[in-house]
DNA sequence: TCTGGGGTCCTAGGACCC
DNA sequence: TCTGGGGTCCTAGGACCC
């Protein structure tokens, strides 16, 4: 029996969002921004050619964008997840088995008692996928997850391919696996890339031919699976269901440094509420909460970063409780006199929220009424926009709030932002 | 002036126990 | 000079992903 994966991988996928709600973006140079205006984390095919690097801060291109006239976009992750869910529900119908992977990226599982495996029906899925969501996606075939990924990037720069390219079709493998920098294999990062170069090790296909001992030892064995991935020994199984959530965090930068403990609370109250919705959207509970602080590591300046981890007296929810606690922490990990560029919030020790442990003293009614109470708060800024009803302690001019200049509307997600057709 | 956010996994080393 | 051995659990830190 053959069994093959096959990655999905949309094109440059937050462009491609953009440009399918502002078509005049079509063939032009566009770039969108990170969090907070920050750095550089999508470039159209125009962009990259004008070398603009992945991840690098904004400020840097700032003249080369204005000279070349790039389309800039702040990043609209409303907009970008409910797009992402489209073209994971496409695909979906398309093949039994898909571990959604990322925001744009999905493994494909193909057997030969599934779906046939064939170029042509991966080239099928491309163009649904194109038609329904207008998102172009590339497709890449091969006998491991690690070895698809790879096609996945051939299939994006082989011009004659039609999108999709399989691996396991090539006629000479190695050669071509000799042709991909060993920088680019799923799992050598930044560090791992300066190690390997460093021994002479450039290539997918030396790494795929170093021995597995000196492999063990230098790159743990998440380094010895990647070479047998290269090998076409397949190690890393599909995720079909996601595994549960260890922890769930919401951290921001501040759009200028904060200095006020005021502030600071304001802050954690605002990343406390949100991370306390995203609890209970995944009908979790909180056993710990973490809460973060730190200066900006890259100017210079005096420089602080600390952390502080409690238990919650009962996991919960719950999220008054929750501000009450992460303010405790901030207090003490805070320090008068600093700059401060971001803070943030961690939940770990989740629980299904049905197994909640009742301690002595808090009685089962109060915890219904606390539950009720922020299900309908949740309910209510669902249907009227997040926000409608929010805590006093996350304040209201909220002048930490980060930079966001050049963002698009809400064309999926929000009535009052959908996209408005002209007629002639 | 201006450098994202939210995750995962693995390992080494210390604490603790018998 | 010379201080057991082996297991488990936890945490901090480092690597990675998109």
């Amino acid at each position: 029996m053959k069994n093959l994966f096959a990655l999905v991988d949309c094109n440059n996928f937050y462009v491609s969002c953009e440009r399918v709600f502002q078509p005049k973006l079509k063939g032009k140079p566009v770039v969108v921004l990170s969090n907070n205006d920050g750095c550089v984390i999508a470039r159209s095919e125009e962009a990259k050619a004008l070398g603009i690097a992945m991840g690098t801060p904004y400020f840097q291109y700032k003249d080369l964008i204005e000279r070349q006239g790039v389309y800039v976009c702040s990043s609209n992750y409303a907009l970008y997840g409910d797009m992402s869910g489209r073209v994971m529900s496409v695909l979906a119908q398309c093949v039994h088995q898909i571990e959604v992977y990322s925001i744009d990226e999905a493994f494909l599982f193909l057997s030969d008692t599934g779906p046939v495996i064939s170029t042509e029906y991966a080239r099928q899925i491309r163009v649904m996928v194109k038609r329904w969501t207008g998102i172009p996606v590339s497709i890449g075939i091969g006998p491991t997850k690690t070895l698809a990924k790879i096609a996945s990037k051939v299939a994006k720069k082989k011009p004659d391919c039609g999108g999709v390219f399989d691996i396991t079709d090539h006629s000479d493998a190695d050669q071509l696996l000799d042709g991909v920098p060993v920088a680019d294999v799923w799992g050598v990062g930044r560090q791992y890339a300066k190690f390997l170069n460093h021994r002479g090790i450039t290539t997918a296909l030396h790494l795929k031919n170093a021995p597995d001992r000196w492999v063990l030892k230098h790159m743990t064995v998440m380094g010895l699976r990647m070479v047998l991935e290269l090998r076409g020994i397949s190690c890393i199984p599909l995720k079909t269901t996601p595994a549960p959530k260890k922890g769930i965090s919401v951290s921001r930068s501040f759009g200028k440094s904060v200095e006020a403990l005021d502030n600071l609370k304001e802050a954690i109250a605002t990343y406390t509420t949100r991370a306390a919705e995203k609890l209970r959207a995944d009908h979790l509970i909180a056993s710990c909460v973490t809460v973060f602080l730190m200066t900006n590591m890259f100017s210079d300046g005096p420089r602080y970063a600390n952390s502080l981890t409690a238990e919650c007296p009962i996991p919960t929810s719950y999220t008054p409780d929750l501000i009450h606690l992460s303010h405790q922490l901030l207090e003490r990990i805070y320090r008068p006199g600093y700059r401060y560029q971001k803070t943030g919030v961690i939940f770990t020790g989740l629980v299904p929220e049905d197994r909640i442990q009742l301690n002595l003293f808090t009685p089962a009614s109060s915890l219904d009424r606390n539950q009720e109470l922020m299900h309908t708060v949740d309910r209510i800024n669902g249907r009227w926009g997040s926000n409608t009803i929010f805590f006093a302690a996350a304040g209201i001019k909220q002048p930490w709030r980060m930079r966001r200049s050049m963002v698009s509307p809400r064309y999926t997600t929000c009535w009052d932002e959908l996209p408005v057709a002209h007629a002639g």
